[in-house]
DNA sequence: TTTTATCCTATCGATTTAATAGGGTATACA
DNA sequence: TGTATACCCTATTAAATCGATAGGATAAAA
């Protein structure tokens, strides 16, 4: 299940990118447009600042604004970011690795080899998407 | 992330798939092959059993046995009744498909449309993977 | 009738999630 | 220089979920 945390931050990202000239954008404008809880969607924005997706100004006419071209952010950043491991299970996870507790073998674990398989997949559908792709739509 | 369930789920459904004959395997057996709380394995087999995937006999000489060939358990079946819906998002599941609250459109929704991506893959691994393709490994 | 093994419901502790509270800090502008 | 604006940051909380456990009921075999 994806987390409202980092559905919201795709929204606001997206809503970024669709927006002319790149200017500042308020988060309580934002959150209107969206319909995401302020204070929630400002955490949220803070994240992505501090792992170098946005920038923000203070102050009037402040807001976040994109740091990088929509076309040069990749979906699996993102996700890295805000919802961690694109893995389902931790043993196949390529960024998170943790090995199992149970699992003596995981070359012959069926739940490996079958994750093995899901994570592929779903990494390929992050890292041929950028935001440029969800923008324009 | 997948459950800690359908993880355990798997494991038990591929170790009966290995026995030789499907004579029943009591639930100790599998769980203490496969390092799986015995307790909570109980409640897994359960709903296995109440999901026409597993029949069970009491008494000596008891205990769990597959109803269907290996070859004929896709993991699409044994997904959705263990972990439930197999897309990230609500809004994009084909079994537990839900409107979401914010989102006034879903044809314009950035992650609405990333998420089927993601959904159509996930679910081609599902559906072209039995569970005899897991014990033979 | 005793042993074996599944059946079933209820509960519990820990963790995570989504959201909120509340004040701090920097910037713009009059 | 003062005031409004808007982001910055930490802490807390309510609810939900998850993994596991407890404890007895029921059915079959020997």
């Amino acid at each position: 299940m994806l987390s409202k945390k980092t559905k919201y931050g795709i929204k606001a990202l997206t809503f970024l990118a669709r927006q002319e000239g790149n200017l500042p954008v308020r988060i309580a404008t934002i959150s209107e447009n969206e319909n995401i809880s302020l204070k929630f969607l400002e955490s949220i924005l803070l994240t992505l600042r501090k792992n170098g997706f946005l920038g923000s100004k203070k102050g009037q006419g402040g807001g976040y604004y994109l740091l990088k071209k929509a076309e040069d952010i990749k979906m699996t950043e993102v996700m890295r970011i805000l919802e961690g491991p694109i893995a389902m299970v931790p043993c196949v996870s390529l960024n998170f690795y943790e090995k199992c507790d149970d699992c003596p073998d995981e070359s012959k674990c069926s739940v490996h080899n079958l994750m093995i398989k899901v994570r592929d997949n779903t990494l390929n559908v992050f890292r041929n998407t950028t935001l440029a792709d969800l923008a324009n739509q």
